[in-house]
RNA sequence: GCGGGUAUCGUACAAUGGCUUCGUAUGCCAGCCUUCCAAGCUGGAGAUGAGAGUUCGAUUCUCUCUACCCGCACCA
């Protein structure tokens, strides 16, 4: 089932109202990056709010961290990005399917049977690699080494005589080898032992953290429902191994009220309970939550039984327990894991999608954001129905300032007519519009239009 | 990464191998007017994605690049 709304409808809306823009627009983009208006900003930051406040504050099984984005690599050795991500791939040249390389027999293409469609093994890695601090270098000839600190690679000339007595070799330090995160789930699981070793909380409880990712994605798609650069809300849940049907089925409940509260109609969000055959090799189970978005039914969150995976290779990459010790002094164990995944711009885009209405107005359209009060960017714009009559434009001044103190998100509109203003609101999902007219000045009262 | 498509003021569309380089709507800015749900008037700013080629002359034709959209693949 299709939403009535186009993609093209909502960037376009994005655009012209201050969400969201292209990434690096003035120099032709990049592709897969997106950049936030300041509306778009704001109904970002107000969604965040909201699932920080409803995961983290609000209950007292959780726990808030803030990892950094750059890891040591170990890291990702440990949790299999490094190996996963470096398989060699092959493509097809009759039907274009991508293989590992190491899985088949490159002779012949399993998809369409041509032989010798294969081409060169590509490697690919979906992880950003970066160099953090200076490259070491070392400049190796007879009897002769130089050792060179390089910050830029592309920067080192080493002229070679023509002997060809000196050979350049290239050391490179490997422990200065990093990655942008892919995922924030790790910067969770390696605080896990410190955050008991700070708190000891009762099992179960979960630690949860909002924070950039980054993915070098094939062919980001969809607006910015796949880019390269993006927002994740991660929650790590530990749980005794033995009740993690428990708390699977009560944060299935809490991602329901997330719903609720993003104001996602029941009928536009689906589970998908992903079957055993294509679950990732750690998990025991996973429901993938989607919402009918614009390009189709697809993820808006994940969550996954995780079990013991990544405490376990965390403890044997780096030798330290991940054992919690239970403090009626039954036998330490290593905590499962219930994961849900949240990611804001699919959660963005959904808010945008459900909330984009178009009404007809004695032939007229009139675009309307319905969003949920709590989540609008502005709050309340405030107006003085002329814009000619100084003695309206003033008091209205005086109001706007009083509520733009007290709540901030108020805007101030004076453009046009008092029915365009209302337009305009209506149409970036302002919820309260206050008018002040003649009689505010006879009795301080003001025309609030509630949308 | 493969195939197809698109790229013109902020947005949505139009037009053109030249002539004074591009029209409309809306939005925006200034002024006038306007007593509550897109009234009107006047004036103004604002665009051919980037690069190369063909040509006397390119926004228009060709090529390359970039970005986005559609389909496929991918999504650990």
């Amino acid at each position: 089932m299709k939403p009535e709304v186009s993609l093209e409808e909502i960037a376009s809306l994005a655009k012209r109202r201050g969400f969201i823009y292209q990434g690096s627009e003035v120099y032709g983009g990049l592709s897969g990056t997106w950049d936030y208006g300041p509306l778009g900003v704001a109904l970002k930051r107000n969604i965040m709010q909201l699932w920080w406040k409803m995961f983290v504050d609000d209950l007292d099984d959780m726990y808030g961290v803030d990892a950094a984005i750059l890891m040591n690599q170990k890291v990702w050795q440990a949790s299999g990005h490094t190996e996963t991500f470096t398989d060699p791939l092959v493509e097809c040249s009759n039907c274009h399917a991508r293989f590992r390389a190491d899985k088949i027999d490159t002779s012949k293409c399993p998809t369409c049977g041509q032989s010798g469609t294969f081409g060169e093994p590509r490697q690919f890695n979906m992880m950003f690699d970066t160099t953090v601090g200076p490259t070491s270098t070392t400049i190796k000839g007879e009897g002769l080494t130089v050792k060179a600190i390089v910050y830029n690679e592309k920067d080192l000339k080493v002229e070679v005589p023509p002997t060809n007595q000196f050979n350049t070799v290239k050391l490179s330090d490997q422990n200065a080898t990093s990655y942008l995160r892919p995922e924030t789930a790790q910067g969770i699981f390696t605080n896990f032992k410190n955050v008991v070793d700070s708190f000891y909380p009762d099992l179960p409880f979960g630690l949860a953290q909002q924070g950039k990712a980054f993915r070098n994605e094939i062919s980001p798609r969809d607006f910015v429902f796949r880019s390269r650069e993006f927002e994740q809300m991660e929650i790590e849940y530990f749980v005794d191994p033995a009740k993690w049907e428990e708390a699977f089925e009560m944060w299935r409940g809490r991602i329901h009220e997330w719903f609720k509260a993003l104001g996602l109609p029941e009928d536009k969000t689906h589970e998908l309970e992903v079957p055993a055959d294509d679950l990732a090799h750690y998990s025991k189970r996973t429901i993938d939550f989607e919402f009918d978005f614009p390009h189709g039914r697809d993820e808006l969150l994940g969550m996954a039984y995780r079990t013991d995976f990544d405490l376990t290779n965390i403890q044997k990459a780096s030798g330290k327990s991940m054992e919690y010790r239970p403090k009626d002094g039954s036998p330490a164990f290593v905590p499962h894991v219930i994961e849900p995944s949240f990611g804001v711009e699919r959660a963005i885009m959904a808010v945008l999608v459900a909330a984009y209405t178009v009404d007809e107005i004695n032939g007229e359209k009139r675009h309307v954001l319905k969003l949920p009060k709590h989540l609008a960017p502005v709050k309340c714009a405030v107006s003085p129905l002329l814009k000619n009559k100084p003695e309206l434009v003033s008091k209205a001044k005086e109001v706007y300032g009083m509520l733009k103190k007290e709540f901030g998100a108020v805007m101030w509109d004076d453009n046009g007519n008092i029915g365009k203003r209302y337009r305009r609101q209506d149409e970036i999902g302002t919820p309260y519009c206050i008018t002040i007219d003649f009689d505010t000045l006879d009795d301080n009262t003001v025309t609030v239009r509630d949308r």
